[in-house]
RNA sequence: GGGGAAUUAGCUCAGUUGGUUAGAGCAUCAGCAUGACACGCUGGGGGUCACUGGUUCGAAUCCAGUAUUUCCCACCA
């Protein structure tokens, strides 16, 4: 036997108790009154949990012990999710914990119903954001990208990358998630590289992807053209200019014109009216002169033109405007791009060459005004479109880009409106199909350098413009010397796009059946935010439809079933601040996510943004929860360590065997395992429906209310006594508690799991089944359990309320003076008031009585409860009673003739369910029982 | 302009297909060193369920309209 310490029951000895903590059992010695403690070391459990001992111990064990490892075993149901993959370089944040807190979860969870649960973790190569970094790192060396070149370039990157990536793989283990760690995947890894070539070449071949000189979002700061998605509608205040523009057929008059953007008059090829118009009907064919030079341009009609709009004459730029493209397409107008790359003026810009677009806006203005032919500028809102890299507006600009018509639209639809794939929540399928229905052709270019390589080729000899001269292939033509490489790459989502089956090496099929493809795919569940359902979700759709089996062009139900990328998409909020604004860098409102891990350990942090994250709506993050999440590990810590402070631990069996051990169980233990039974069914009742927080707060309140507050207590003189039936329930009920509860807090649980010994050998708790409702209730089969243990149980309880209450409000009565007597109303319930409930309301006495007494009182389930002080009753203020019991009976008065009027109701009787006629029947007759008793009590005083 | 969501206690949210007098946590107030836990325990106060109508025996819940907030899509220069 160990000897660890001395604790003195005394106040002053407190502090020796935080010292050193101790166990069972106590043996007890006597110091002329005063007791003393010595107790042999047999469990050790610090009194408080700290977070900090234990996380990196199983973090480590896990990985020993080949936790999170791929197992392709076809006796159990597979599990897989692929992690949306955070750009490489990056840092975690709140969203990424938030997002993989959930998928662990996930996965921890499925591997508790027995399912074999892949999680594949990866990084994303992130193209411009990263590329904008790296030239940037170049920059501060003084080293232009130019100068050194692709290649040169290429290599530093990568080895940038190297150094600096992955640094969110090792902040993700803090949290504990439980990865293929050995297995993961990046966007620009060999293998996968392949897979998004081959989606190219095999679209192209397919007759999706064309290369074509159309309007794009060009980015004056990236020097790229960017999707439809990348582009942001940011208002802005602006002018509205009115400008003059002289008819070349009537000297002297004019059209007039409004514009927001004067700098690229010198761009204008024709001036547009509605030709329905009928101030400018006379106008049409005629010309106007180009402001600022001597062009005459055609005055021309075209629908597109609003009426009501400035002056119902629009000035048309082809070059800069999609609208005035189009119209210039219809009209075959010439295209004079009047923009650098870079946003400058060229040399249409004349006198304003070289000048940047919104000082040249400017200038413009101002000359327009000085030659007479500005007429007014008015103060006007639009939304402009801005670079989500750059932040910048972007330029819409005619340029060469290789484009995508999307495959497989309407079998995308089907899969999501047929429930196959199933959103969560499941408004999002109407944005998702929204956005299908309008789909747009899908700028797949970057005028990059990091990301890959489009794999067309140009013969050097031929016309780069014409197809027959090109080479589309994976691997490039044989004969290189002869052909020069597409300079562009491809947009990062296009490599996204095919996660799911890429990670699993696709189009290798070696690789995919050696990587547990046939097994694990479709994957199950994909979590992520719904400001990507456009970028990456609806795509990856797509690319799986399209890709996984053979090549169709259209697909049937069945077989769209066996090509989707996943089954459920869960849909997580935004994390915001507690006053609802967006994290971000320049407020300073976003949380350091390892902080708050060293300071509420990773448990409680997955459990206060589990229980801050309501179903469908943007999180609030209020760091308040997560110390009520630390708190809460801190009160399961507690259990267990009250559990090893009782004598004998029962722990290392099986359910079944601690069922086989049980001679008899009271009424409080039935009521305890029937709860469990519930908890364990409303818990998997709503994680089966992503409710997260729900499913929480189910396991919450039964641990912390149904088990700590109540039960514990209640049975703790029978714990604490030895008994073994108690101890064994306690046993049942914590180890079912731990397995609920591991996913959602891995560390703790299993910390506790191994102490309480539970574990069977020292294998990691993951791997043991959590049995589900029907299994508790098939295991327990033996005990023989009764339903009216429950209503038994709660009689109890009802009780323990009243005395409490009556204690709380007699506070004159010291507690350890007061006395309680009950009048019972059935004389067989004696018994149920037990030690236990003397030592839960901390009196000394609970005595009967037949006769109704002048003291203060109230009305319980068991019978009618008097307090009083031991030896006088007068020490009680009977004032403050009376004035309760008043406002009770005044409340009942109001319950009985509510219930009354509708009984008295024939409309009621006759239409309404007879459960609830009768429900209203009972109330009003037990509020008219209570009532009685409550007057009878008033009139006693 | 089109669409979605939200509106319940001071705050954050639950509230199952309509059925007792609407719940929880936090906050607040009062009490409590009780042989697991003060990161705790016990009790109290606090709500015209945004508003207006309608359906119904019965509405926080269903319907219509209004208001406010918010997100997404479109983009009229």
């Amino acid at each position: 036997m160990q000897w660890v310490g001395i604790f003195f029951s005394l106040p002053w000895a407190r502090g020796l108790a935080l010292v050193k903590n101790f166990t069972i059992p106590p043996i007890v010695l006597d110091f002329g009154g005063k007791s003393a403690y010595i107790q042999p070391k047999m469990s050790e459990l610090a009194k408080t949990f700290s977070p900090k001992d234990i996380e990196d111990k199983w973090y480590g064990a896990w990985l020993a012990n080949n936790c999170f490892d791929r197992a392709i075993e076809l006796a159990k149901p597979p599990f897989c999710i692929a992690m949306p993959p955070p750009n490489v370089t990056g840092v975690l944040h709140m969203g990424h914990l938030l997002n993989n807190t959930l998928q662990d979860l996930l996965i921890r969870y499925a591997r508790h119903s027995g399912k074999s649960a892949l999680w594949i973790a990866g990084t994303d190569h992130a193209g411009i954001s990263m590329q904008v970094r790296v030239e940037k790192e170049l920059a501060k060396k003084g080293i232009d990208k130019n100068t050194i070149g692709r290649e040169k370039f290429l290599e530093y990157a990568c080895l940038w990358r190297d150094e600096h990536g992955g640094i969110i793989f090792k902040q993700l283990r803090k949290l504990g998630v439980s990865c293929d760690w050995k297995n993961t995947k990046h966007t620009l890894d060999d293998d996968y590289s392949r897979g998004v070539l081959t989606a190219f070449v095999e679209l192209y071949k397919r007759g999706y992807i064309y290369r074509g000189r159309r309007m794009v979002n060009w980015c004056p700061v990236s020097l790229t053209a960017l999707s439809d998605e990348e582009v942001k509608m940011v208002p802005q205040k602006g002018k509205l200019y009115y400008v003059k523009y002289w008819l070349v057929e009537r000297p002297g008059e004019c059209i007039a014109v409004a514009t927001t953007r004067p700098e690229t008059i010198p761009g204008d090829v024709a001036v547009a009216v509605n030709p329905a118009d009928e101030r400018y009907k006379d106008l049409v064919g005629l010309h106007c002169v180009r402001p600022l030079s001597d062009t005459p341009i055609p005055i021309i009609a075209d629908e597109a033109v609003a009426k009501n709009f400035g002056t119902g004459a629009l000035k048309i730029t082809p070059a800069h405007d999609r609208i005035d493209f189009e119209i210039g397409q219809r009209h075959s107008l010439p295209v004079i791009d009047v923009l650098n790359p870079d946003g400058t003026l060229n040399e249409h810009g004349g006198e304003w060459r070289g000048m940047d677009r919104f000082d040249a806006r400017n200038a413009i203005a101002k000359k327009l005004g000085e030659v007479g032919l500005l007429i007014k500028e008015e103060d006007h809102e639009n939304n402009v479109g801005f670079s989500e890299r750059g932040n910048v507006p972007i330029e819409p600009k005619l340029s060469e880009q290789w484009f995508l018509r999307y495959p497989k639209i309407e079998e995308a639809k089907a899969a999501v409106r047929g429930g196959i794939i199933k959103f969560y929540p499941e408004r999002w399928t109407k944005i998702y199909l929204h956005w299908l229905d309008n789909i747009q052709d899908w700028c797949i270019s970057r005028q990059l350098w990091w990301g890959h390589r489009i794999p067309v080729w140009y013969g050097k000899n031929g016309d780069k413009n014409d197809s027959k001269n090109w080479h589309v292939s994976v691997d490039g033509p044989a004969d290189r010397e002869n052909w020069e490489q597409d300079e562009d790459v491809l947009d990062t989502w296009f490599s996204s796009w095919i996660w799911p089956f890429g990670v699993f090496g696709w189009p290798d099929r070696s690789k995919m059946t050696e990587s547990g493809f046939d097994y694990f795919f479709p994957t199950d569940d994909l979590v992520t935010g719904p400001d990507i359902i456009f970028f990456w979700v609806a795509r990856m759709i797509i690319a799986s439809l399209e890709f996984i089996g053979e090549e169709k062009s259209s697909l049937a139900m069945d077989e769209i079933k066996s090509r989707i990328p996943f089954k459920n998409v869960y849909f997580t909020g935004i994390i915001r601040d507690s006053l609802g604004r967006k994290m971000s860098k320049s407020l300073g409102n976003s949380p350091e996510p390892l902080e708050l891990i060293e300071k509420y350990g990773a448990d409680g942090l997955r459990l206060g943004l589990l229980m801050m994250a309501p179903y469908g709506q943007d999180v609030l993050f209020d760091e308040a929860r997560i110390l009520q999440g630390r708190n809460f590990c801190n009160k399961l810590w507690n259990a267990a360590r009250f559990r090893l402070m009782q004598q004998s631990n029962h722990g290392k069996a099986s359910l079944q065997e601690l069922v086989a051990r049980i001679n008899h169980l009271e009424s409080d233990d039935q009521a305890i395992l029937l709860q469990l039974i519930a908890c364990k069914r409303n818990v998997d009742a709503h994680m089966g429906k992503y409710e997260i927080t729900s499913a929480l707060q189910r396991a919450h309140t039964f641990f912390w209310n149904s088990y700590c507050d109540w039960y514990v207590e209640v049975s703790k003189h029978r714990v604490q006594g030895g008994e073994r039936d108690a101890l064994i329930v306690h046993d049942m009920v914590m180890r079912q508690v731990l397995l609920t509860l591991n996913p959602f807090i891995p560390f703790i649980t299993e910390e506790l799991w191994h102490a309480c010994g539970y574990g069977r050998g020292n294998l990691p708790m993951q791997w043991e089944y959590c049995e589900a409702a029907d299994d508790l209730l098939a295991i327990f089969e033996p005990l023989r359990m009764k339903e009216s243990s429950l209503v038994e149980a709660e009689r109890k309880h009802n009780f323990v309320n009243a005395c409490r209450l009556l204690l709380s409000q007699n506070k004159r009565i010291s507690s350890k003076s007061a006395k309680i007597i009950v009048n019972l109303c059935d004389k067989g319930d004696e018994n149920l008031i037990c030690d236990a409930l003397k030592r839960m309301l901390n009196v000394s006495t609970i005595e009967f009585t037949d006769e109704e007494l002048p003291l203060p009182a109230t009305i319980s389930d068991l019978g009618t409860v008097y307090i009083a002080a031991n030896g006088s009753a007068s020490a009680a203020s009977l004032q403050s009673r009376r004035d309760k019991i008043l406002k009770e009976i005044d409340e009942l008065g109001g319950l009985i003739a509510l219930n009354e009027s509708k009984l008295s109701s024939a409309n009621f009787i006759e239409k309404a369910p007879e459960n609830v006629v009768d429900g209203a029947r009972k109330l009003l007759e037990d509020n008219i029982v209570r009532r009685e008793a409550l007057i009878k009590i008033l009139a006693s005083l």
